[in-house]
DNA sequence: ACTCTGATTCGAAATCTGTCTAGACAATAG
DNA sequence: CTATTGTCTAGACAGATTTCGAATCAGAGT
């Protein structure tokens, strides 16, 4: 399973740039981040999201049984936010384990830093 | 132009709760605070908001410039932002000025927020 | 080798999105 | 009052998204 740990984004390009405040993102570097905002833009997502970045490892079995929705369905947004870079997943033995990449998820609260609390 | 500045999030029900890798978080926080980033998982919309959350406020005319894209296609993104939360706009004369909601954007910083750097 | 379980991929249906053109509305200037 | 300029709404359409069931793949264990 090599493929699947291959993030589509390139954290690289996107990991950088001052907060969205500081001064107009361009055109570029908002094409790469872009869908890292949108793979968290659904709520299934969003929970599966927090449920693996809550712990150190989450079995997708356990993701599986914590919604009302089918298995594939449940794999196809857990490719969503891996291509997306948030989160990696490898098989061990009959299982798969999926992690946060917390890189990503620093790179997306400071793109939203804002100059000082209200 | 009363209608435009409510914004169909609402903030309060989102604005609160621990960041997501603290503890999984619930399906109704999920479904309030999915569209904020799902209004930013969009170059041009990621690009607008940084263009308005860098300056004070800007007149839509501006921002229409700035793309290759017509009038209404800009004013549907900006209804997106601001029906999510994330800015308001207020007509004064002839123009239509854009301002960040801060709030919105530190509650998301905060969010993403990860236990230390890595 | 066969089978069982866990997970992904495939293919299809219903819905949603991004974009456009055309038209409506708002405010200013003749 | 009418014309002009700036912005939004309405309607349309191609393409994307969400979801499912069926089929497939990956290992473990008989």
């Amino acid at each position: 399973m090599s493929k699947q740990n291959l993030p589509v984004v390139d954290l690289n390009a996107a990991a950088c740039c001052p907060p969205l405040a500081v001064r107009p993102m361009d055109a570029e570097q908002a094409v790469a981040v872009a869908p890292m905002f949108k793979a968290l833009g659904d709520p299934v997502r969003l929970r599966l999201m927090s449920m693996i970045a809550s712990a150190p490892e989450v079995c997708v079995c356990d993701l599986t049984d914590a919604f009302d929705l089918s298995g594939p369905t449940i794999s196809h947004h857990l490719r969503v936010l891996r291509e997306a870079g948030l989160v990696e997943g490898d098989r061990r033995a009959t299982w798969v384990w999926y992690r946060a990449r917390p890189e990503a998820m620093r790179q997306l609260s400071a793109l939203l830093e804002t100059a000082a609390a209200a």
